[in-house]
DNA sequence: CGAAAAACTGAACACCTATTCAGACAAGAA
DNA sequence: TTCTTGTCTGAATAGGTGTTCAGTTTTTCG
């Protein structure tokens, strides 16, 4: 008389609950964050609206849940690149060069995760979101300043401020709009990095090898 | 029989459209645009609900109108500031640091009127206040590209970014919180002045020197 | 003053989408 | 198979706020 759930039915539901969550971020990463409604999302998933919330207590709660996904896949982007460089200074240019090829690549779910205007309150998991990127950003600083690279510094503001020259000048309202040019872009990511290096007090000339360096990878990478 | 305004009605009527605005500039510096609801601001400004209709088509012209306002203030703050500035560099950091002193002396505002969500469409007025005060940065950075001071740079995007950094870092949800503190909150606008003249390209130790400058009138201001 | 025009009022309306829930359906145990 | 528990459905509900508008007050002018 003791209903178990077999196997095969905790896989349905997981794979219901993933086919939500990807609904949702298609939706945000097609339209904006405004396109993820219960509704559509439901339909996307081939499920009844109803069922959304079976999996999800609210709509704040699979926003939380999109924007935390999100942000771990973006985290982990940036600890493989800064952990391949080769010394911190380029750890923290590739850090940073990383942040603007995915930000560009991905801009309207960019835009939804980090800033655009949502119905519901999802300021705690933007807030989580950012605190992580941030301090891996400032880790990477620290690490530079400790390796007596660059100037003493509140390494949190300056990450913090580094994250939003990203954003604004690549995914905010006045951001380039002809970004869908690959050279175009790559002297974007490189500009923007450069300015981030400068920021933190690397020498202009060194800002720009490390520039560079950090960036050729990259290409090679979407080359690949 | 022809009706005709006359000056004491002008007056009036102008009179009750400046307080409408006002009164959704005051809430909105107090809670935030979220509070920015026409029956609260039509308690506020002594008027009903209906009247408001009778000055602003829509809420999202009267948000709007509030943005273009604060967006003017802002503008003619840097320009005198800047204008008031022995030289192109250290206009461009008496520019940088007005923006900072602003935008933390009316922190709610501030957010309300650069990215908080809100729930009508004022995209477009944004917009325009950011395409304002960043063409004014960029003119200030070209300048001193000109003098021969900073190294050549796309000045749109360093403006942009340079705003980015300043508004995530000191209005954004990871920005500093005990910003009360006079002390603090001046070498936070230095931290901030300094990362984005070093952005530019300033030199590390001429930036540090133009900081100060920038921000000592700025606390004799406040002081007077 | 009295008529006409404008301005104002505030309660009622409209709209939109998250959320609910009673009934239908599927899956496990006996 | 049959009973029970779990899961799903989707139409109906709920709640909150921008907007309207019929009626009231104020203003103009002969």
């Amino acid at each position: 008389m003791v209903y178990r759930r077999t196997h095969q039915v905790v896989k349905r539901l997981a794979a219901r609950r993933s086919a939500i969550l990807t609904a949702a971020r298609e939706a945000a990463a097609e339209q904006g964050m405004g396109a993820v409604q219960i509704a559509p999302v439901a339909v996307r998933a081939n499920v009844a609206a109803g069922t959304v919330y079976r999996y999800f207590p609210s709509k704040a709660d699979l926003i939380s849940e999109l924007i935390a996904e999100v942000s771990r896949d973006e985290l982990a982007a940036i600890r493989r690149a800064a952990d391949a460089a080769p010394g911190p200074s380029s750890a923290l240019a590739a850090a940073v060069s990383t942040v603007a090829v995915h930000v560009l690549s991905q801009r309207k779910l960019a835009w939804g995760i980090l800033a655009e205007p949502v119905d519901v309150d999802v300021t705690a998991s933007r807030l989580a979101s950012r605190r992580e990127i941030s301090g891996e950003i400032a880790a990477r600083i620290d690490a530079a300043v400790r390796a007596g690279h660059l100037p003493q510094q509140d390494t949190a503001l300056a990450a913090t401020a580094l994250l939003g020259a990203l954003h604004e000048s690549l995914v905010g309202p006045l951001a380039p709009d002809n970004l869908d040019d690959p050279a175009k872009l790559r002297d974007t990511v490189q500009a923007v990095t450069l300015l981030a290096l400068r920021a933190v007090g690397v020498m202009d000339a060194r800002a720009r090898g490390l520039v560079v360096q950090a960036t050729v990878p990259a290409k090679t990478l979407v080359g690949a």
